[in-house]
DNA sequence: GAAGATAAGTCAGTGTTGTTGACATATCTC
DNA sequence: GAGATATGTCAACAACACTGACTTATCTTC
């Protein structure tokens, strides 16, 4: 469940290519990085709660509706639909799971009649509550980290060193060696 | 194909909760809204080049082994399974699509003849780059845009209130005042 | 109060992308 | 030559998205 991109060693600081040297506005070769740094750390930080939610037979699907009706209590269909952006079929779906299950309850609208307001259930609320402490810890984490220290740089302050940052913090510290040996990888490949 | 989340009118600054008042060690209330940001970011990110690739026939799966293929040229089959982290056969279903087509491919190992490396054709640089281009101009205009001007705070500089920016400033700017005042919502029903 | 718009729910079919499990083939290593 | 490794493939299945068509309840408007 848990593998490193690679199973080989480890490896501490990376031979620093042309990352975030810029102090003006931002350039395309630090947006690079953030491409591929934004799919690592969105992986691991949805992977968290997915775990969580396998035990309950759920998935990402019912992740979302949980976490935005026990954000906005009272939402209406048309407002998730809105939020998700998903067709009512497919909320639909997942929403019976968890209205079935006692997550989830609709109270009929009290000005408008046809809606449907959405409200967790205390077990929705502890389970929502499960699954974003999961989360919060990881960005947590990754706020509170210690800034990377490149040996090529000083100060750091560039807006794109921080996200670089911030993002290589979200991502599960086992696989952060590896990572970081791919994309130097890359550096040592190009200019 | 871009709707805003709620078809109504526009709002310049939010409520100002809670906000980001925090500079110690992050707090779970940063966090919550980084949850949401990072869930509309990343949507919005990937949205782009999903409709480039619709155009292809291809979608997010050929995207990703697309630009790992461009970025790391001679990329191994294992290799890549690592980074994905999917099943053999996912990847080969996508993989013979991008190969068929003549965007990627394949060199048998120089070293060890059972591997096969991968790489970019020219058109399949040429699409990369295309997909490349939206998702580094979304990005470059999250870095260069202004930090967020919260009346209830001057100097801003706590991360996590840099990351929150950073986020916001992802999305479609056209869904970002609906954004705001849904996350305002909460900091009203809430503490 | 009837007509039309709107909010929600449902049935049926389809596509992408992920999964398991079981094997086959070529090649490397010992 | 034996066994491990890298890749490829067949088949079945599941989650989650989609389209299109239609129903029911309720609100709004004339």
């Amino acid at each position: 469940m848990n593998p490193a991109m690679t199973p080989d060693a480890e490896m501490g600081h990376q031979a620093a290519g042309e990352t975030a040297l810029t102090n003006g506005p931002a350039t395309g070769g630090d947006s690079d990085d953030l491409i591929e740094l934004l799919f690592f750390a969105y992986r691991d930080f949805v992977g968290d709660p997915d775990r969580i939610l396998a035990q309950y037979g759920f998935g990402r699907a019912h992740h979302r509706v949980l976490h935005f009706v026990d954000r906005y209590p009272g939402l209406t269909i048309a407002e998730l639909l809105d939020i998700l952006r998903i067709t009512k079929q497919s909320l639909n779906r997942v929403l019976k799971d968890l209205i079935d299950q006692g997550y989830v309850e609709q109270q009929t609208g009290t000005s408008d009649r046809r809606q449907r307001l959405l409200f967790c259930t205390p077990s929705g609320r502890a389970l929502t509550a499960d699954l974003t402490r999961v989360q919060v810890r990881r960005i947590v984490r990754a706020l509170d980290a210690p800034a990377e220290d490149e040996e090529t740089e000083g100060g750091r302050g560039t807006r794109a060193a921080s996200a670089q940052d911030f993002l290589l913090a979200m991502i599960e510290p086992a696989e952060r060696a590896a990572i970081r040996r791919l994309m130097a990888r890359r550096a040592t490949v190009r200019a």
